[in-house]
DNA sequence: CACCAGGCAAGTA
DNA sequence: TACTTGCATGGT
């Protein structure tokens, strides 16, 4: 079976599967951004209710958060785990807005795919899944974002080795898919959606530990 | 009680 | 470059 006859396999599965999933859960752009940084490495249940007390506090815009002190932006997103580095994460992230963009979103998603891109990852808190995250789920960019999951999902169907980089699964979506914003949207909430489920919706994979 | 969760950067050799 | 460690709370 050829590589993009797979990938599309599977997606129609999961699809059937899961329906539509309607990701980014998120009232804004810049709640989307907040969002990708606090969830890092942390469970999207433990992030909602951040997100609920940053709203309340009138601080989902980059003027609250620029404004607000550190130490009160750390209380409030204590519950998300890893409190004080993500603070730091969250204000290196306004601090380069503010510094290129004027604070601008907008103006900042006008700019080019790929350059943007490469500024977001030299952003002190922002790696390659932060960086697709905001491009795809904020920006509507046509990029595929790769978390854990992808590649567990894509290595016990033998489609990469077990050394690939993010590079490597990313470019197999993206050279054998073609590059829609709707697609990588969908397809990313799917497998993230699997892995938090169970491996029982894929035949191939049928009885092996996806989710272990 | 142990283990995991929609990562990332800094330190070490 | 390749590998290890710290970051931290909350649910199962």
């Amino acid at each position: 079976m050829q590589q993009n006859d797979c990938l599309l396999s599977i997606y129609e599965i999961l699809n059937a599967h899961f329906g539509n999933l309607r990701w980014w859960p998120a009232d804004s752009p810049f709640e989307v951004i907040i969002g990708a940084i606090l969830t890092q490495n942390t469970a999207w249940r433990n992030v909602e209710n951040v997100i609920i007390r940053l709203k309340k506090a009138d601080l989902l815009s980059p003027e609250g958060i620029r404004k607000v002190e550190d130490h009160v932006l750390a209380n409030l997103i204590k519950s998300s785990g890893y409190y004080l580095i993500k603070t730091k994460r969250i204000k290196s992230f306004i601090h380069f807005i503010y510094e290129e963009y004027g604070g601008d979103l907008d103006i900042m998603f006008a700019e080019d795919l790929w350059s943007l891109r490469e500024k977001l990852l030299k952003v002190k808190g922002i790696g390659e899944e932060t960086a697709d995250s905001i491009l795809l789920y904020a920006g509507n960019k046509p990029i595929f974002v790769v978390d854990t999951y992808t590649k567990r999902i894509l290595m016990r169907h033998n489609l990469i080795h077990t050394d690939a980089t993010y590079k490597e699964i990313q470019r197999l979506f993206m050279n054998h898919l073609p590059h829609s914003v709707p697609l990588f949207n969908q397809y990313h909430a799917l497998l993230v959606n699997t892995g938090k489920n169970f491996c029982t919706v894929i035949p191939q994979c049928d009885g092996c530990p996806l989710h272990t």
